[in-house]
DNA sequence: TAGGCCATCTGGTCCT
DNA sequence: AGGACCAGATGGCCTA
């Protein structure tokens, strides 16, 4: 403690640590209350903001008239002591910390609730936002890391990334949970593309994605803890209608296709041929809306101002879907937010 | 039951 | 002096 010592402290020093917490009525419990009652919290903030003032004064007038009769009581024979002095604990001053508490805690709280506010922001405008399943903090700041850096990667450069170099780079660093989370809004099987779980890339990918796999901003996590909630399974992550082209969108991944119509695939993928029928829908964009709700929408949902140059560099291609919008998503039942991811990767692997 | 995640409280520090 | 920010501690909840 570099400042000198506030009163508070010079209070606690004075007191009885046990007698200190029994008569503030535990602050514990004052935490346990507010977890099981969310709507207590408000009350409580509000009661703190409305209190405080009056009885602040109040209390400061007790506390003055207290030190009045401390400076009487002032006893002549005992050796004075040196550095501050330390004021006796009174109930005024123990009702005035208990209050001056309560309000950084409501302050405190409000700062973690803003906090998290944002946080819940990040999450919606990450490429995998599920309401039943959010995202941890941790893992949604480097989720959001890796896709900025994807995406000035791709500024950057010039060129569309292949699929798969561009979940590498999201996925870096992401716990296993996470990863399965993200393959399962991108429809895509987390084994074809963690070099973790595959153990190498494949070689088509060595070229094509040199750029997104040699992360600049990567970190290595070794040990990365495992989350509790362990693996994914494989159902949970594909929930994809029966498909004219198979079961799912993770079979283009091992049996690649160079278009939707013909599921062969050789060499390297270069991008805008590699996911082309991928990201592709079957019929036209039959609405303004299926035509337009590419990145401009993700933006607008989240309430900031598009990007005019990713409104326009993402609206055009939208418009060459081939694969009916019902089969693209259906994971977790948010298929908008995904419609809106899918569209938006889409425009990303076809324009470069 | 262990471990991860989270909300909250708390005291310290810095800034205005 | 008071508020913002931060990090440590703590306990609850949830899931494997």
């Amino acid at each position: 403690m570099t400042k000198s010592h506030t009163e508070e402290s010079m209070m606690l020093e004075s007191q009885n640590t046990a007698n200190w917490t029994d008569e503030c009525h535990s602050s514990q419990d004052e935490h346990d209350m507010e977890k099981k009652n969310d709507t207590m919290h408000k009350d409580m903030d509000e009661e703190d903001d409305d209190f405080d003032d009056e009885e602040l004064a109040r209390l400061e007038a007790e506390d003055d008239e207290e030190d009045e009769e401390e400076e009487e009581d002032g006893d002549d024979t005992k050796p004075k002591r040196r550095g501050p002095k330390k004021k006796k604990m009174t109930k005024a001053r123990l009702q005035r910390f208990k209050l001056r508490r309560m309000k950084a805690n409501a302050r405190e709280r409000n700062r973690m609730h803003g906090l998290n506010d944002a946080l819940e922001g990040l999450r919606k405008v990450v490429p995998c936002y599920s309401k039943t399943q959010k995202l941890s903090k941790i893992e949604t700041l480097r989720l959001a890391k890796n896709y900025i850096w994807a995406l000035s990667e791709i500024l950057r450069s010039g060129k569309s990334p292949d699929l798969m170099s561009f979940v590498q780079a999201l996925c870096k660093g992401l716990s296993q949970p996470t990863t399965n989370l993200v393959a399962g809004c991108l429809q895509l099987n987390p084994r074809t593309f963690l070099p973790e779980q595959s153990q190498e890339i494949p070689p088509h990918m060595q070229t094509a994605s040199a750029s997104f796999t040699a992360h600049p901003y990567s970190y290595q996590t070794p040990g990365l803890p495992s989350p509790p909630y362990g693996t994914m399974d494989s159902s949970h992550i594909f929930h994809v209608k029966p498909h004219a082209y198979g079961s799912a969108l993770e079979p283009f991944f091992e049996t690649p296709l160079t278009d939707c119509t013909s599921p062969s695939f050789d060499g390297p993928l270069s991008p805008p041929l590699s996911v082309n029928g991928n990201f592709s829908f079957k019929h036209e964009p039959s609405s303004e809306f299926e035509k337009n709700y590419a990145f401009t929408m993700h933006y607008q949902a989240a309430g900031l101002a598009g990007p005019q140059g990713h409104a326009s560099l993402y609206a055009s291609s939208a418009q060459r879907c081939d694969i009916p919008m019902e089969n693209i998503m259906s994971y977790e039942g948010h298929s908008h937010h995904e419609r809106v991811m899918n569209a938006q990767l889409n425009a990303i692997f076809h324009d470069s």
